[in-house]
DNA sequence: GTCTATGCAAACGATTTGCATCCAA
DNA sequence: TTGGATGCAAATCGTTTGCATAGAC
């Protein structure tokens, strides 16, 4: 993803348009890992030194709630932080303690075609979230 | 759950049966919620004042390691334990943010064929974890 | 009697908050 | 010019740790 690119998912997620956000997004549009706060804070700070971790913080948070950002929570209980939109699922490596994105259509379908033809009592499906554990071969 | 069964569980899982572990496992198998150990703590402290929090997070942990109690964490980082140990899923309700046990033999099945038939180039899948997040209604 | 479990308090670490200053619009 | 963004440090809070004592086997 190029700065022009990033400038504009910025400025349309409503933002104003800063040195850090430029940065600490950018940082994470090449990042096929899904890295932490505390990563995304290393990786930049090189060439940033001035970019605090209190920022980095505030930053990821306004890019979730601006919607240019996804974010979960790992098993250990940390954030992590993903510029990948589209529905997708998650592969989790027990032994490098990493994820990986997981896009798979027919899997999408699938899940998508359960949940519309399986009413659950008493609840309204909004969005499923599929975590696949397992080891890297 | 009744006191035999539980201590048998405990027994069972290699553990040295105490009155703590009692307690907290009895309050565990009684919830259909997930609770966080601080609610733990909180629904035996009444009749158990002397146990402290520490405690119930080392018997809790004590319990996961012995594979009588399995625990997840929930998008706000905080973890959360779950006495029923066969494969299900989550509901999670996005109003109350609480979680629901989901179990459906016709979703796992389908998942478990999906990934026996689709191998996944570089990974061995261990366990899919599923969460369905949306409104009680 | 031995060895693990418990209770307590202090430490930890990821994240949040308050506030003065800065800067994009 | 002005309201929102940033940097810094202190605070928060769920969880872990160290250690002396208690209790299960």
């Amino acid at each position: 993803m190029d700065t022009a690119e990033i400038k504009k998912r910025i400025v349309q997620g409503g933002m104003k348009f800063t040195h850090q956000r430029m940065v600490i997004y950018g940082a994470l549009s090449l990042s096929e890992d899904h890295p932490t706060a505390e990563r995304v804070h290393e990786k930049i700070k090189s060439a940033n030194p001035s970019i605090s971790l209190g920022t980095v913080y505030k930053t990821l948070d306004s890019f979730v709630n601006a919607g240019i950002l996804q974010k979960f929570t790992d098993d250990t209980g940390i954030m992590r932080f993903d510029p990948v939109l589209e529905t997708h699922s998650h592969l989790y490596c027990n032994d490098s303690k990493e994820f990986r994105d997981f896009k798979n259509p027919l899997l999408e379908k699938l899940l998508k075609s359960f949940f519309e033809e399986n009413e659950i009592e008493g609840f309204e499906v909004e969005e499923v979230s599929l975590v696949i554990k397992g080891k890297t071969k």
